[in-house]
DNA sequence: TCCCGTCTCAAACGTTTGTTCGGGACAGAC
DNA sequence: GTCTGTCCCGAACAAACGTTTGAGACGGGA
């Protein structure tokens, strides 16, 4: 009974607490392997041997300290996710101070699209957790998935925003319309721009963050004031 | 050298020809049970034996019918692309016709978005290759990525009716927007729409697709005329 | 010094994977 | 009848997979 510490901290360490100091280097080596590996290759197309190997520690460490392939998959998602959406909500509670508690479609809009694209930025550091983010959304264990459609109380303030921003509109019309909105961001994958980069001859560079996210804006806004 | 077909029906049948009278029954049990056991479970988590078994057919008869499991699935969404282009380029040829050669953005965009739609009708046979054709988008093989990557022969028409229809807009943006409103496409998912109603407490159905479709077209027009 | 909890290690386990093999059934041509 | 090409079958193969095991290294507290 003595190794198998993953189940301990799980019960332990009840929230996302990182502590880089007092967490095993071993550990968070696999962290950041595993989600590198994870977002460029797929989930399936890695394999423990895979992370282990290039993080340079033992193949057992994976399953000593998360569990199993799964739940390192799993604790990953968790993580990033609640990141992202801590960002999101501190945007929109900005944007929300700044308007009397009525912020415009487009504040919100800015809250929901910029922090992913932000991270998007092939400088920033979490561009990788985006692309890892995105590939949950398809690609993620029966768990995630789970999470995916069960757990939306993260969208639930930007819908109640939008709503008080668009009196004149049923709330079922807003509720779809950010079901599209929110599908111009998962489509931000490399083959989808790649894509796009052919089809325009080159004529669209995806470098540009900024202007990419006021491009976004201009388009959702604009189908939301339809 | 008597058991290798695959080859030889790769070189014979160059275009895409099913006929089911001259097909083997096997072949074709085959390939439609691949086709909803991969869209409906995900490419890598269907293997050999689950397709042969629940097609009542031998092991061996993917790999002699097809050449491996990796070409089966290319074979599968090779079809199925096809049939998905043709039918979008026959609905813009009938919206050209019917506009002088000059067809406005809503019609284009209903070109674009009504074949994949209709298809995901619950009632509609092509439901399956519909989510098939999506998760191929995330989940592909490398060689399904290459072409969906280089190959945008399909969409060549559609960009050059969106900018005759938006002579004002700069190309550049015409491109980007439409990558928008494909993004609207495949966000279609089973999991997607299931947040969508988890969130909206049931306020909105998947089942009316008319509806969902005019949905559709107005939130991306509105973002093309901005 | 001894003990104990934490962590790492090489090695192996059992399962599942895609693929291949040889044989045989069947039908049409000669 | 004999041959030939097509197709199907059970059986096996080698590889890769996630996971487990038992032992050992290390360090702080008794």
């Amino acid at each position: 009974m003595t190794n198998t510490p993953a189940q301990a901290d799980e019960a332990g360490a009840d929230e996302l607490s990182l502590d880089p100091e007092r967490e095993a280097a071993t550990k968070a080596a696999v962290f950041v392997t595993a989600e590198r590996l994870f977002a460029l290759n797929g989930f399936q197309n890695v394999s423990v041997r895979d992370i282990t190997a290039e993080a340079g520690v033992n193949l057992a460490s994976v399953n000593y300290h998360f569990g199993s392939k799964d739940a390192l998959l799993f604790e990953i998602f968790r993580r990033r996710t609640a990141e992202l959406n801590r960002e999101r909500a501190r945007m929109l509670h900005q944007a929300s101070d700044r308007n009397d508690g009525k912020p415009p479609v487009r504040e919100i809009l800015a809250a929901l699209f910029e922090p992913p694209l932000r991270w998007s930025n092939p400088a920033h550091d979490r561009r990788i957790s985006v692309q890892f983010i995105i590939r949950a959304r398809s690609e993620g264990t029966e768990a995630m998935k789970e999470v995916l459609r069960t757990d939306v109380s993260h969208l639930r303030r930007f819908a109640d925003a939008l709503i008080g921003a668009l009196p004149h509109l049923a709330r079922e019309e807003v509720y779809w319309r950010l079901h599209f909105a929110l599908g111009m961001i998962h489509n931000n994958r490399f083959a989808e721009f790649d894509r796009l980069h052919a089809l325009s001859d080159g004529l669209t560079r995806e470098s540009d963050v900024d202007t990419l996210l006021k491009r976004m804006i201009d388009f959702a806004e604009a189908g939301f004031l339809a």
